[in-house]
DNA sequence: CATGAATGAGACTTCATTCAT
DNA sequence: CATGAATGAAGTCTCATTCAT
């Protein structure tokens, strides 16, 4: 997979020093990115968290910029791991559909969704930070892709539209709903919502009903 | 419209100096948000554009703080306002929905997509944000649970889910497709999406294919 | 004269905040730069000296280099315009040489002498600092070589050189000079030197004795 | 030769380790200074020049202030080694006058000018330089006074001047020479310059001018 | 002999804010 | 009503230096 991002282009230019120990520090200051946003993260925040001195922060990551940009692109790349591992080969098109758009619904994944939005956010400014965005946000459709090809293929699901418009609309309601969810929105009941999603997605494809409320 | 706002307690508690002049720099203050970001939006940049000293626009808004969060504030405000009038009384509830979903995806209103976005982010770490931001919200799924309501009684919309989230989920869709909008990733195909879009509301009211292709 | 320099090109282009504080502020400058040396004058040894905030002497420069910059031209600047006015029109050419060389000899001029020394330094690797350098050196050897040509036209000096290129050399003297009476060197023995220097000149102007012997 | 160092006392106090290598780095450092001048030239650069690591060239020099300090020494001492030697025993006083004059004003000496530049400014500020430079500046001194001495008893110049005065101004007009040289002045034109230098010294020690132009 | 890791001191710079006019 | 002057707080960044290997 590693390599796949190489590929891309994507990959960071310059690994500075540090080994391990930068390697927690990174995790952390994704925690800090989460909690205080990406515009409001200061190298003394992180070095407060860390316990490791600004400098040497400077000295792992080159500039601040440098070290939320690494956060960011990191705590998004192993979103978009976890999505493509989080169903089992062998599982219908129908289920592997479920298991994502669950991923995609999961109510714990609150960092993940601040993070989503910070990187949303930083986007909308950066072309670079945007480049990086579309190519993550390609590799996060894919998985979703699939598995509607494979059904449509199978003769499990009907659809006229193309997938890939279809995913362009899943997506928006998995990515619109985490602004509610992470805003905690009193009005987000996620058992209904799910059930809506769920049937809204069974009416896209065709999938008759008592196939799609098992979930 | 003034007295609703005034009477949720959300109206800005000094309406300082300035007359014309102040509201023309608001409207300049809401463009620097959307070009540059909540964040990095200074005086400076608002004075550069405005042509008004640093000093006076404090004199106009007070801080910093209380300048952006105004100009946001007006912003959501009046897309929330523009929402509420942006069908005729007249219309059928399907008729209303469909208005209301143009206007969600309208592809011309980049700057509310930004200001949204904006606001999003912001509210994630502020709860005075945050709560100004529900109550807005919560205007602005109104008309959409008032149409879906409506078509209900009418009964020309059937439906086992409760209105409001129904109108989650359609709003989720709505929000969630702004990020590709504003991000401009190529994938986001207007006429199709919106489409699946429409179909995807027909199928989750019940209405019959040949009144919802005609949006 | 300052319409003069204003045509060079060489003003500074932004003449920043602040009236008669900052120009007392500047001499200020100018003093830390002699005692410090260029690259030694931090902003906080301005600050010190002239009991202003670091910030405000952003504020009135705009960064350090400009103020550091601005403190070298105008100290030089100043030096010409003194050598210029430092003989009466009226004076004979050689009368009015002899005046020139005495104030380039000037064992008082300590200041004026490190601010030379620190300009040529700076000078050797700032380009922009160079041209400034270039055309205020230009000013510097005219008085020299109007008094020469005047001479030479006058019938009182003859010589088969340029009087430009008598002038290089010169110049080169005077400036040569600075050195050993800027490092304080033992061997430097003001009344002698000028003597020499004295001579030399007259020597390459053919003048004769008794009237060179008089300064 | 180094005996003679040793014996002025300014012989850098511990001899770090290193052997080749170090003298190699140390010729860089000298490039280094001459190119980015002293203030400015940091571990970092000669590090980057040299190939070696920051801590390295610690391990060698000591201090940053020691590496620039020795690297200036050595520069300055190889120069009036190199003086010392350019002319041979058995040339006649003007002769080697001459010479040295040359060697003084020899266009292809950049780095030479640079370094010299550089060390008076340091030494402006710098006692212990300061001292060297005049240890320095005597033997610099040396071969022009022992010159003069030597055509004075040969009977070959004739001056009512202390030969020391008359090299404070020779000397003089060689550094002040190496200014519009190392700032690039295009008024110095280096074949009429040196003819002048050399008349005027002809004059100053009366010799005829059918000895001196052949140079 | 040579080096990488880590860090503290010190500098510049940005920016909101206060104050006098 | 509007503004310029002045400033303190806070952050980033550079760099020499110490230490362990």
């Amino acid at each position: 997979m590693d390599t796949k991002v190489e590929a891309s282009g994507f990959a960071l230019s310059r690994r500075r020093a540090g080994g391990e120990r930068r390697e927690k520090v990174l995790r952390q200051v994704i925690a800090v990115i989460a909690e205080r946003g990406y515009d409001r993260t200061r190298f003394a925040d992180v070095a407060t968290v860390s316990g490791v001195a600004v400098s040497t922060l400077q000295f792992y990551f080159g500039s601040r910029e440098d070290m939320l940009v690494e956060a960011l692109h990191r705590s998004i790349e192993e979103e978009v791991l976890a999505l493509e591992s989080s169903y089992r080969p062998e599982s219908s098109p129908w289920e592997r559909l479920v298991a994502l758009v669950d991923r995609g619904l999961d109510p714990a994944a609150q960092i993940t969704g601040k993070m989503l939005l910070e990187f949303w956010h930083a986007s909308a400014r950066d072309p670079q930070l945007r480049a990086v965005g579309a190519y993550l946000c390609q590799r996060y459709r894919q998985p979703f892709i699939d598995a509607i090809r494979a059904g449509v293929e199978h003769g499990s699901f009907r659809t006229a539209d193309d997938p890939e418009d279809v995913v362009t609309v899943l997506n928006g309601i998995l990515e619109g709903l985490i602004i509610p969810r992470v805003l905690e929105h009193d009005y987000y009941h996620v058992q209904q919502v799910r059930k809506i999603v769920m049937r809204t997605l069974a009416g896209l494809l065709d999938v008759s009903e008592s196939v799609s409320t098992d979930g």
